[in-house]
RNA sequence: GCCCCCAUCGUCUAGUGGCCUAGGACACCACCCUUUCAAGGUGGCGGCACGGGUUCGAAUCCCGUUGGGGGUGCCA
């Protein structure tokens, strides 16, 4: 049986799902469909407290959405860690069986005052020749060999290490439990994985698991390690600090197609002079050889900024059904039963070239469906300044209470009649009755926002404001 | 401290020794269009960190300096 390279995620659960987590998905995933592979999702939940069940649906939830999908044929697990760990127990042991590993009794208390005793860093080798048993409490250690380790990286070229940098890292845990650098190897190894591609913050642990591949008896897999996403002060994207995840971009209205698109371009770029272009030009094109070797910021910006483009990119009916949810009554700022879908769709193109994220649509036409607008304090202000405003709206309820055929073109022509004859600009004269009925200085054009509100609306809050006014 | 990685406009990148007077995108600025704001169009600002080599020729190769970053757990 002849079959493609196995590529693998291998994500631990340990909180939302991280865009730096989502870029190296992505890039595996290209990699696996350009080559007819398999893409193997492994949730790398051995112990530790810190993972949660609820977070591992989030990271499967997430990658679904960016289109890495269960049910694709190319598409294998997810996978537990946790469910090997009788295979990464066995697989330890027999490191010891042979020799190459040791157990030692130190505490990390113990290794530490060592270290500092001798001035060096890190453990010493203390108990390499002791012949420890197993037992209660201790460690299993691998016996780092003497020489030079050679990582061969596709993306980086040939890294060489010094073994004696690399101290004896631990195996198994004072409880019997395997570590990750273990776990990671065994596992790779059960599922037959040939390619790791994964964050540079790996790199140095990679001398290390190319030496346990070979003491394990398999010859390392192809290693590429990808740079990481900074923030703008140029350290890696923490959960903590930065806003990285990718929840929290889709609940805002991202596309999945822009944020795909902005991540791969994130230490690559496609051929040609645009960076906005379709996944399958992306899986044709995309080779770990031309990924840039420095670290990337993960520009917002640049990200709204493809957005704007997707959204801009569909179709009107595309458009308002990518609205729906945040004109559902749970997101939006309006009554439910009060949403109105016919004037959504006839505004809907108006708006569509004046978001760069859909949770920017309700602000743009929260007017049409609230019983009163919010009126913004600070441009009603500005925009009653002058003192012909208040004659001005009230010249303008009469004019627009007269109007034939409620319509834009009518209404623009009537505001029109008005403006010219008080020697002012239509820029100037709109932007009173804009705050008026809608509560804002900027949004769709107002004609047409008039006409879709409709005659008594529009009339109501235009006297309410000339009320206001005194 | 030690180990490792990295270095083209503010940012993301193209560039793999001559095609570079270094191209594109985001951002920014100006103008056009215009009922606000956008969108769209046109133009502009702006970069090969520094110093040595190698070469007829270097953004591209080598060395060093400086500056960033990552790792250094009985976390993953």
């Amino acid at each position: 049986m002849s079959q493609g390279p196995r590529y693998r995620f291998a994500p631990s659960p340990t909180g939302f799902f991280h865009v730096g987590g989502a870029r190296t998905a992505l890039y595996n995933w290209a990699l696996t469909l350009r080559e007819g592979g398999v893409f193997v999702l492994r949730i790398e939940d051995t112990d530790e407290s810190r993972n949660q069940p609820e977070w591992t649906q989030g990271i499967i939830d997430a990658l679904a959405w960016l289109g890495i999908e269960k049910g694709h044929p190319q598409f294998e697990g997810p996978y537990f860690q946790s469910d090997n760990a009788a295979a990464h127990v066995e697989a330890a042991m027999r490191l010891y069986a042979e020799g190459k590993a040791y157990f030692c009794d130190l505490t990390p208390e113990q290794v530490q005052e060592r270290a500092i005793a001798s001035g060096k860093q890190g453990y010493d080798g203390f108990s390499r020749d002791r012949g420890l048993e197993p037992g209660p409490g201790r460690v299993l250690r691998f016996r780092v060999p003497a020489g030079e380790t050679i990582v061969h990286d596709l993306v980086r070229g040939e890294v060489r290490f010094e073994n004696a940098t690399i101290e004896d890292f631990v195996l198994l845990r004072g409880n019997g439990s395997p570590m990750f650098l273990l776990a990671n190897v065994v596992d790779d190894q059960l599922m037959s994985i040939t390619h790791v591609v994964r964050a540079e913050e790996h790199l140095p642990n990679t001398p290390k698991q190319q030496m346990l591949w070979e003491a394990l008896g398999s010859p390392a897999p192809t290693w590429a390690h990808v740079p990481v996403l900074v923030n703008e002060q140029r350290k890696k994207l923490s959960k903590r600090r930065d806003k990285v995840a990718v929840e929290q971009y889709r609940e805002e209205g991202i596309l999945a197609a822009a944020m795909v698109n902005y991540l791969m371009t994130l230490g690559w770029a496609p051929h040609g002079d645009t960076e906005i272009v379709p996944w399958q030009r992306i899986v044709d094109e995309f080779r770990l050889e031309d990924v840039n070797h420095s670290p990337a910021f993960f520009d917002i910006q640049k990200l709204l900024a493809f957005n704007g483009e997707y959204i801009r990119k569909m179709t009107v009916d595309e458009f308002i059904e990518a609205c729906a949810h945040v004109l559902s009554a749970a997101a939006a700022p309006w009554p439910a039963d009060s949403f109105d879908p016919a004037k959504f769709r006839a505004m809907a193109e108006l708006v569509q070239t004046r978001v760069q994220v859909l949770a920017d649509v309700p602000s743009m036409v929260d007017f049409l469906f609230l019983d009163a607008p919010t009126v913004d304090d600070t441009a009603w202000a500005k925009a009653t300044k002058d003192d012909w405003a208040a004659p001005l709206l009230n010249e303008t309820v009469a004019a627009f209470a007269t109007i034939v055929e409620w319509s834009a073109p009518e209404l623009k022509a009537s505001l029109e009649a008005i403006t010219e004859a008080r020697g002012l600009k239509l820029g100037k004269t709109q932007a009173p009755i804009r705050v008026a009925v809608t509560g804002r200085s900027v949004g769709p054009p107002l004609f047409e926002s008039l006409e879709v509100l409709g005659r008594d609306v529009t009339l109501r809050r235009l006297r309410d404001a000339v009320a206001r006014l005194g």
